[in-house]
DNA sequence: CACGATATGGAGGATTCCTCCAGTTGGCAA
DNA sequence: TTGCCAACTGGAGGAATCCTCCATATCGTG
């Protein structure tokens, strides 16, 4: 990739950064174009869809968020990690229009080279999370990262408005108490 | 409401079904209103926008599987009945173009009189389920219908796709599992 | 420094949205 | 039944948006 390019990408997806988070994400693209100073044109080629560009726009603070597991697995036991991660992340998703779609696209692609990168993020990110819980015997151990990420892009799409944090607080609650490792018979 | 305008609602709402059904929810509005015989106008004022077509044309599917609740408690443990249940709808909602979006309209929804009716039947459906668990102490006491009718709409709207109801299930187990009365200390 | 490959911008055809408004129809009262 | 008015209806068309095409400008390598 050239270094202009590079340049007017990355322009790009800070004028939509900025324009989502104003003005949302149904916004027409003209707006992101003039706000980079680009040409709709350039827009159009670095991301073909809208959806590209929401997920190309969120996807350095889903990367973000996903560093924050260590830090998080030295304070707290694994399980309350786990639910103090997904809430962290719900926190950030509510309210930043279009994030809950392009954590979902995100979850979903097996393929799309461009969204790879985030998809393995977070899945090591639960990886590291679950096998942490499962070591301290907190964790059960049929649990997949895979399901737990569907769970996660789930709540935060049906907790995408602001002002549902509370709600989608206590399903995360619900979700990581079915993930608990329960001694019996 | 007059005769006439009730026997259009009803043709707008029948060519909306089926051509949501084969092209998906995102084709030209007069389409719909050409296959209803009916003018883009008279779509228009029935229903103002898309999300309130799209709604309306699922709600009485929708109402239809919290009509199942009775005969599925009859048959099974209310634990499994509430993962049957919900694995039941999850399946409704896959494939059905649009129709985890209604979903989570109508859940979310406080006020709008359209689809009160609809998000009250799921409230109810959901609360005859978990307090019938609650009862056979199958399940714990402090969970709130509201919350498992989020969890419902998310885990719906991250599993739209085709293809997906094994993992959707998988995930409805977890969140039983959250739900389950654990007796312990 | 010159050249090929690559990136750029803006105009514009095509599509879709959604609102008017003039005409039609249904249901109630007498 | 008949007449009346309120409510319903359809379609044309302005406005907005999408997205592609291609002539020009720029990069970076030999």
């Amino acid at each position: 990739m050239r270094a202009d390019a590079r340049r007017k990408r990355d322009a790009i997806l800070a004028a939509a950064v900025g324009v989502f988070a104003e003005r949302g994400v149904d916004i027409a693209l003209d707006e992101v174009a003039r706000r980079a100073n680009v040409g709709i044109a350039t827009l159009y080629r670095h991301f073909p869809t809208r959806e590209a560009l929401i997920t190309g726009a969120y996807v350095r603070e889903i990367e973000l968020l996903c560093d924050g597991v260590d830090e998080l697995l030295a304070e707290l036991p694994p399980d309350e990690a786990l639910a103090a991660w997904m809430r962290r992340f719900i926190g950030y998703v509510a309210g930043r229009p279009g994030m809950a779609l392009a954590l979902k696209s995100i979850v979903l692609s097996t393929d799309a080279a461009a969204m790879q990168a985030s998809h393995d993020r977070i899945y090591a990110a639960l990886g590291v999370l679950l096998d942490a819980g499962r070591r301290a015997g907190v964790l059960r151990a049929d649990a997949a990262a895979e399901d737990v990420a569907n769970a996660l892009s789930g709540i935060s799409l049906a907790n995408s408005a602001p002002g549902t944090q509370e709600r989608a607080g206590r399903v995360i609650g619900l979700l990581v108490d079915g993930l608990r490792y329960h001694p019996e018979a």
